[in-house]
RNA sequence: GGAGUCUUAGCUCAAUUGGUUAGAGCGCCGCCCUGUCACGGCGGAGGUUGCGGGUUCGAGCCCCGUAGACUCCGCCA
């Protein structure tokens, strides 16, 4: 037995009693005389004293101890000597004195501090298993913990059944690049890893399992951000028989248990619901964050029979005239305007065109061009006061809308408006576009993915060849501006499904054999089904309040994809890859 | 693929306009210290200023290149 307590667990009431307590050496404070160590384990800290006319051998192997070193301790639970107890500690009115020691581990001295500032991240990821050690990571750690297991608990509560799909899965073209492990046995063939459990978990409602979840690795040979990992975990759901209402509902109950669970909050539900349309109109972006207020207002009206040709031409040409109004953002610097109109400009806009109320007056080079009645319809539409900073842009509403959209969430970020915020605003995004054109491969792709159900109410658009106008039965979940997770209602008709892949360009033969298994799924008994999918490391970041995805994820790769801490990726025997029947190119000398 | 910021001691950072021997705190090593809890005191070691080139009488600082880290754009159904 190495232990009979946790370092946080002795109190006044265990005073006189023995106790065994293993950890790591936190600080050693050595008078000469008497030593205190601060001995560390998960838990907590609890000082342990060594007094070299009560015990001289002991006293002189703590006097050899080092930060982090590994010891077990036995002894006597004391009452520290009054006026010397700590009130920062749970265990500061109590001391083991020890008449033991082992050191079950010396300690190099470690590439960091453990409990002062965070080193450099290239540093932490090097030596993640010392990094761990800080409490911060501790603790998101196992608040991911908690929020897996409520998030089981619950859906298993709901009749879900945890079913686990295949890690080597087939290479599919739609979406992001796939992972791929060649076949050893059936050389020249490739698995891929499954950038989501997708047309698994669909199977498995033809299969009749009705209600599944899974806590599901996920994998994407994209590059890497903040919020983005190759591999990362979903929760993954999927229902038969269900409506967009009854995933809402379930939806809202396992958020409402995961973020008890996590964070100890109650959040209200239901959830406020949005189309995309309205989001793109009001906010710009298909996951609004409405803490930040500044609401995209149309000015259409006002500008309608305007004098004013940059916001007339737009609105004759069918465009629209939108304007945000940055809450006291009159103070910004030029270097901040400058990056706005850059911004704006990258995002398709012609310029930029802002008005700062200061000092009671409208400074701008555009306000010479409004009439009276313009500018006292924008002074009430915007509630324009003193401070404020009005922003402009006039386009094709498509432009207008993203434009303003992005220079609306970078203009939060400039004033910090959501800093030290501890407001958790959820929202159901509705109602998005099937399909998207990319100009660039000049074909439609899926918005969602192809198995996606457009509504009832379009069917006849994809009939008629409108595209662009129809809409899916595909509904997303957005926490302050981040998207938690997606889902929709799918397909499960082999006509619709088939005319889908037509839409997206997918010929009969690969139809046939890329997805001709959930094809021939679908005409064996398929019931009407649909899910979702959670990022699970981005609900635990929000959670745990952490910028980054890796500081909830216990060994994460970098920037470039590299374990710094394994040295993965790393290059093979050439017996592995002759075994695998490949050969690696030459790389071009230059 | 593109843009930005950064790289100085083990760690976190400083170093005036380009100017003497590149400093501080923490850590480390040694000595001292019997009630501390970020213990304290004295002393010490520790630097190819990422790397390569250039400008200059002189470069941590300016210029070019390169590597790496992070953030963003593209990409991520």
């Amino acid at each position: 037995m190495y232990r009979t307590h946790h370092c946080n667990e002795l109190r006044k009431s265990d005073i006189g009693s023995n106790a065994m307590l293993a950890g790591w050496v936190h600080v050693r404070r050595d008078h000469g005389g008497v030593i205190f160590i601060d001995l560390r384990d998960r838990e907590g800290l609890t000082q342990i004293v060594f007094r070299p006319e009560e015990n001289a051998e002991l006293a002189a192997q703590a006097h050899h101890l080092r930060h982090e070193d590994v010891v077990q301790v036995e002894g006597k639970v004391a009452a520290r000597i009054p006026g010397t107890e700590n009130p920062k500690l749970p265990t500061g009115d109590i001391e083991l004195v020890p008449d033991q020691l082992t050191i079950l581990n010396r300690a190099d001295v470690l590439p960091f501090p453990i409990d002062t500032e965070t080193p450099n991240e290239d540093l932490r990821l090097s030596y993640r298993y010392v990094d761990l050690r800080r409490p911060q990571m501790t603790r998101n750690l196992r608040i991911r913990h908690k929020v897996t297991k409520a998030t089981r608990d619950f859906l298993d509560e709901k009749g879900f059944v945890e079913i686990e799909t295949p890690i080597l899965s087939k290479s599919t073209p739609e979406g992001a690049r796939d992972f791929l492990i060649p076949s050893r046995m059936i050389k020249g063939k490739f698995y891929a890893l499954p950038q989501a459990p997708q047309q698994y978990k669909q199977l498995l409602m033809v299969g009749g399992i009705e209600k599944y979840f899974q806590i599901a690795k996920c994998f994407r040979d994209e590059d890497l951000r903040s919020d983005r990992q190759p591999e990362f975990t979903q929760i993954d759901i999927e229902a038969s028989f269900v409506t967009p209402d009854d995933i809402f509902a379930l939806v809202e109950g396992m958020l409402a248990a995961v973020f008890r669970a996590g964070r100890g909050v109650e959040i209200p539900t239901p959830f406020p619901r949005m189309t995309y349309a309205q989001a793109m109109d009001e906010f710009g972006s298909d996951k609004p964050d409405r803490r930040l207020g500044m609401r995209l207002t149309d000015l259409g009206e006002i500008f309608r029979e305007s004098s004013f040709k940059m916001f007339r031409g737009a609105l004759d040409a069918g465009g629209a005239v939108k304007a945000i109004n940055a809450r006291a953002f009159a103070s910004l610097t030029i270097g901040q305007s400058d990056e706005l109109t850059e911004m704006a400009k990258h995002y398709g806009a012609k310029g930029l065109a802002f008005i700062k109320v200061e000092n009671g007056e409208w400074k701008s080079p555009i306000v010479k061009f409004f009439s009276e009645a313009e500018k006292e319809a924008l002074r009430s539409r915007l509630l324009v006061e003193e401070g404020d900073l009005i922003l402009f842009a006039a386009d094709k509403w498509e432009i207008v809308c993203e434009v303003l959209g992005r220079i609306r969430s970078r203009i939060a970020e400039m004033q910090q408006l959501t800093a030290g915020s501890e407001q958790l605003d959820f929202l159901w995004i509705t109602d998005f576009p099937l399909l998207a054109f990319d100009a660039a491969e000049n074909k439609w792709n899926a918005v969602h993915h192809p198995f996606t159900r457009p509504k009832a109410e379009d069917l006849a658009k994809l009939e008629a060849g409108e595209f662009g106008q129809i809409r899916a039965e595909a509904y997303d979940v957005v926490l302050n501006g981040v998207e938690l997770g997606g889902g929709s209602i799918r397909i499960h008709e082999p006509d619709l499904q088939t005319k889908v892949f037509a839409a997206l360009g997918v010929s009969e033969e690969d139809q046939q054999s890329l997805f001709g298994h959930i094809l021939r799924a679908f005409r064996l008994g398929a019931p009407p089904h649909g899910g979702i999918a959670f990022g699970l490391d981005r609900i635990v970041m929000m959670i745990c309040g952490e910028e980054s995805i890796r500081e909830v994820m216990a060994f994460p790769k970098n920037n470039r994809g590299l374990d710094l801490m394994s040295q993965s990726p790393s290059e093979v025997d050439q017996r592995q890859l002759r075994e695998l029947g490949l050969k690696l190119a030459e790389e071009k000398k230059l």
